[in-house]
DNA sequence: ATAAGGTTTCCAGTAACTGGAAGGTCAACC
DNA sequence: GGTTGACCTTCCAGTTACTGGAAACCTTAT
């Protein structure tokens, strides 16, 4: 299976299983004429490295869940270790953007948009600090 | 005004501050010892980068942010504009990680985390696609 | 023979810093 | 005057996870 065959089945631009490939995440074989041979292997790998990728686990959660995964052998506990702290980390990140978005929409709720200078976005990142238009570190 | 009183005025890192420099958005005098020497004005601009940033705005919104607060006369419409773009972004990302969230906070619900090689996150990285287990792409 | 469409490697760039090294400066203390 | 310690300077490299592009090779069809 070339390549493009496994961009396909897995979902992952061909440049980035390439990029896969230089960080040893996956280990195709070649053919004689140098193309990298994906076997079925190597697809599903990249099919789970496409899932995981699309929750958000980093290159090496990814990897460390990928070890773990071909290890049949592997307690569930450490698996339920790395999700856990991605899912803190998610919901961390939520938190963040929710409190950017409170304060930001207020900011443009209260601005007229026109062609006037006068502007509450800019005031309030400016630094005119009173009661809810105050902006969180 | 040295580094590091206008680090601790504004909130920023010294560091911050010296690549907001290499990236002309703040230009702040030099004293004859060759020491960067920052003015009330230099120290409000990177206060207002700081707030701006915390909102998540890029950079470059931050620099179009900021030539449009230092001009008295710019049109409101602009600044609603960026930053009800950013506003969209932010519920974008808002979207998707709780997406993410849900997905993977079922996987962490249904495994049981103990010295089992069994693990249902796993096997719903690795493809056993039923029911709510799909992991979105 | 050549053209189109694969594939290969390698190099550079992205965003926004951050860490660290090597060296200059300043204020205080002995 | 010398030395220590805390500043400051510049510059270079590394981070994350790719992505774009160039130059060149392979395959298939016309």
């Amino acid at each position: 299976m070339n390549i493009s065959h496994a961009a396909k089945a897995s979902g992952l631009p061909a440049k980035t299983i390439r990029y896969y490939e230089d960080i040893a995440l996956v280990k195709p074989g070649r053919n004689a004429n140098g193309y990298r041979d994906f076997s079925e292997v190597d697809i599903h790998n990249l099919t789970f490295l496409a899932r995981a990728r699309a929750l958000g686990f980093s290159i090496e959660d990814c990897r460390a869940l990928l070890a773990l995964y071909t290890d049949t052998s592997r307690a569930s506990a450490e698996v339920k270790r790395i999700a856990q702290d991605h899912l803190t980390e998610i919901e961390t990140k939520i938190a963040d953007l929710t409190a950017m978005r409170d304060t930001l929409s207020h900011l443009v709720r209260t601005c007229h948009g026109d062609d006037r200078p006068d502007c509450p976005i800019l005031t309030g990142l400016g630094g005119a600090q009173h009661g809810s238009d105050r902006i969180q570190k």
